[in-house]
DNA sequence: TCCCTTGCTGTAATCGATTTCAGATGAAGT
DNA sequence: ACTTCATCTGAAATCGATTACAGCAAGGGA
């Protein structure tokens, strides 16, 4: 159980640990003789460095941590083996925390980051302004980027998607399938995501010209279950439901279903993120897919990048994906 | 961005290092009159300990390590969830590796664990005997806990369900509905989870009469993608279908529904784990629930109590859930 | 008055790996 | 033979927090 130290492999091979240092680490100049003998002797004892000393020493851990809202939100799921992913291929690690989709969980989580050294932080904050104050703190501290939601008046970098851009395709395939009218079912306004959905859905849909009502506007949380109780709350029934993720449309089509309502036929349903089971609903889920494997991708190259006085906000355009629960066959 | 150290707080307080150190930590005994003054220049600094010293210094980093064959399977993700949960309440922290369902990828997950001095580890391993030298080795050298899965041939606690108590359930209860005769779908034999339950489905089967053919054995992978496939190359279909998990399972009733096979009524379908989505499947799932944060709970206090000789083999009864793609309405 | 507690505080060692700096060795050049 | 360099090694400092140990002062008892 006892560990191996590089002193014990320095008197084994009969070196200085300085010595051990540079040929295990293979970072200055030692003779192949020498080199053989710490080798073979940190084969022996099976020596392993430890990256604690080594982090304390040299101030960098390779250790990035995550902060997300939900980690049984499928998206989030996703995105966070995308990102595991692209750091795995830098010999990066990830540090993963949930924040229940509380702002106070998440400041202490993002502290416990920081005291942790971690070499950079991601993170898409819980609330749309109670996250602030935790965020700006953190980011001052550390290499830190917003993913997919955005603190208002926080100054970082950011990677997510164009929502109004996804929203204006949204409405533009609904409205070719023949709505005339739509709702909305999102979350409570706590978040940019929502707000940026919502946002964008309804300047497309004047645009359009479609009808959209204040009673249509249902907002609740990311679940399935507040999409089958907004159905319940519509006091009519509109051409088309849009809702701002999938987790709420398969809530949506789900209580559809349940009372009858045909989906496609009577009311258009579309969702957002394009998750795993968005195609198992039934009907398959017409949705916006988030081009997660970019998005890490870019946020990763980001903490690396940081230190340049200004900050970028990289917004990917995402894709309509097409299936069974709306009526035009064209992305718009 | 320079962090504070306790040599700087010493200086602003006027105090040494070593009384700091005792104020902050609160073991010790100090005057409360220096207290107030560390406590205060501490604070006016913003002065946060670096865990990295403090982990190099006493031993521990009050951190777990948990590696799952896939995060993108909802019923890791959730058990994640619960052992994020309970190690929270002990102020620990969560480290999350993901396998890819590659017994490469996870020796050198866990070695990696090691080396960043983890104080325990909780694994689901990928393979049941590929995964054996890294899961033993890690063992010799750490607590470790095996969860849900486990691999021939290790010495380590466990924790997880009596998945042939689960099948028992499971087929009694489609006995109960009327099934004659039933296939199993699972993954190919590289887990302890895919063999106990074919076991137990195999051994149930026999004890209560229902026939069961070789060619209706089939085994793939733990995706709702194999479990359409399934479907496909059943030469003919029996009276049930009972899956190794539900993402099978949704596959299963999926392919049912686009072939016009009506479940329950042609063909009963079970799943196992009850994931979040086993409900909203068309029709939702009759399924073996998992008591996840019984399984955490354990698993961490496993952890914590690490040390004696005998090893502990955890297995919880599993609970059915009765929906709606089986035919008889009580559990059994 | 002197010794012994008791109660605080500070000095310095410690954890393990890395790295600076100085010293040693040997080869090449004049 | 004497420099001059290049090449390699090792001693010791370093990262930051914790803690064993020693020292000091005040108070009590003999």
């Amino acid at each position: 159980m006892q560990r191996v130290t590089i002193a014990e492999v320095a008197a084994r091979a009969g070196v200085s640990t300085a010595t051990v240092s540079r040929v295990l680490s293979g970072r200055g100049q030692v003779s192949e003789d020498m080199a053989r003998r710490v080798r073979r002797a940190a084969e022996d004892l099976g020596y392993q460095v430890n990256s604690i000393a080594r982090a304390l020493r040299d101030g960098r851990t390779g250790t990035v941590g995550m902060v997300v809202p939900s980690i049984t939100n499928p998206f989030f799921t996703s995105l966070v083996e995308s990102v595991e992913h692209v750091l795995g291929q830098e010999g990066k690690e990830l540090f993963l925390c949930d924040a229940r989709s509380d702002p106070r969980i998440e400041a202490r989580r993002l502290a416990s980051l920081v005291a942790r050294n971690v070499d950079g932080i991601i993170v898409s904050p819980s609330h749309g302004t109670e996250s602030g104050p935790a965020v700006q703190e953190t980011a001052d501290r550390l290499p830190l980027v917003q993913l997919d939601r955005f603190v208002a008046g926080t100054d970082t970098d950011w990677v997510g998607v164009d929502d109004i851009a996804a929203m204006r395709q949204v409405v533009d395939h609904l409205h070719a399938g023949g709505a005339r009218s739509a709702a909305f079912v999102g979350s409570r306004l706590t978040n940019s995501s929502s707000e940026q959905r919502l946002d964008g859905f309804r300047r497309r849909a004047a645009e359009t010209g479609l009808t959209v009502r204040d009673e249509w506007i249902l907002l609740g949380d990311y679940t399935v279950e507040w999409g089958e109780e907004a159905v319940a709350r519509l006091p009519d029934l509109p051409d088309a439901i849009v809702c701002a993720d999938d987790l709420i449309a398969l809530g949506v089509t789900r209580a559809c279903r349940s009372h009858g309502i045909d989906v496609p036929a009577r009311v258009q349903v579309t969702g957002f993120d394009n998750i795993e089971f968005a195609r198992l609903g039934e009907p398959a889920l017409t949705t916006v897919d988030q081009p997660r494997d970019q998005i890490a991708a870019e946020a990763v190259r980001l903490l690396g990048a940081a230190g340049g006085a200004s900050r970028a906000h990289i917004s990917l355009v995402p894709r309509l994906v097409v299936r069974d629960s709306t009526r035009a066959k064209e992305p718009r």
